[in-house]
DNA sequence: TATTGTTATACTCTATAACTATA
DNA sequence: TATAGTTATAGAGTATAACAATA
């Protein structure tokens, strides 16, 4: 509280980022729960309608999440009848995986829903802040070589 | 893979802040590791540095934490050495939480591993992109009536 | 009676590995 | 034998609430 003594750390670049963050995701997260689902789902929702007809497997690969865990988040889905599994007719072993209409109007409010969090996310900003801001963002995914798209957090081994 | 159909979603700022902080946050993790302990007691360690003297409870509730978990966390960095609990004079129910020797060494140790960190993560900008980046993050962290220092990482109420 | 800290426990979530079916 | 998907289970982690000590 009364910390007059100001040899504090100067908080980084680093610092900042992770702290809004798990800000932007917290929020995100409490701006989705109505429609019953959480941000795993709603990245796998995207990915789904991005990349239609991927199978479980590479789904899970793909966002770094364990098999086994990928079963029951689209179980989850699949009871909620926002994902369709399709037996792939050339392998069998494969499902291919469909979002189902509703699973479509789900997305679309998931869109919705991202473009006012992050309207409000940058509502203290300028066009031209939001578009430098973007740019550097970007300009660091690739140079840490991130996979734009995809989200690092959904897996979960041991948060260190 | 073959997704050439690109009606792909346009990232967006919010999706960039929040994975480039789960990236962040899970790179300084497998960094600080090798210390035995984890982004939580590296927190903690650097509050009790910056506020001396701060009781579990206020620091609890400071950083969002559970009052029963925070127990656990100084459990863990006082079994470590780390950190020192006395009895306060004035209200016995107190625990003024202090440093050991060692805890100040561990502190010193994070903040090279904290720097090194900052400088991989923005190798690829400018000096002027880097001070960008940093303004443009205190302007949002102030605008959301984020606390400065403070991760909301920390606490883990269901992750919606 | 209120507050600080602690413990106990139930609950949820995750990871490992075994298993089925297809190839 | 290898791969996609699933299930079972043990372990870790979290939240709730009860509790002891002090004020």
């Amino acid at each position: 509280m009364n910390s007059s003594r100001k040899k504090e750390w100067h908080t980084g670049a680093a610092f900042l980022l992770s702290q809004l963050g798990a800000h932007v995701a917290e929020t995100f997260g409490r701006r989705i729960v109505h429609l019953g689902i959480t941000r795993p789902h709603a990245g796998i929702l995207r990915f789904i309608a991005n990349n239609p007809a991927s199978n479980q497997l590479g789904l899970a690969k793909r966002l770094g999440v364990l098999p086994s865990r990928m079963v029951i988040l689209i179980d989850e889905l699949a009871a909620k009848g926002l994902v369709e599994r399709k037996r792939s007719i050339r392998d069998r072993r494969h499902s291919e995986l469909v979002l189902t209409t509703k699973g479509e109007r789900t997305l679309q409010k998931l869109r919705k829903i991202g473009a006012q969090h992050e309207a409000d996310l940058l509502a203290g900003l300028t066009r031209k802040e939001r578009e430098q801001l973007a740019a550097l963002g970007r300009k660091i995914v690739h140079h840490q070589g991130l996979i734009p798209e995809v989200h690092p957090g959904f897996r979960k081994l041991g948060q260190c």
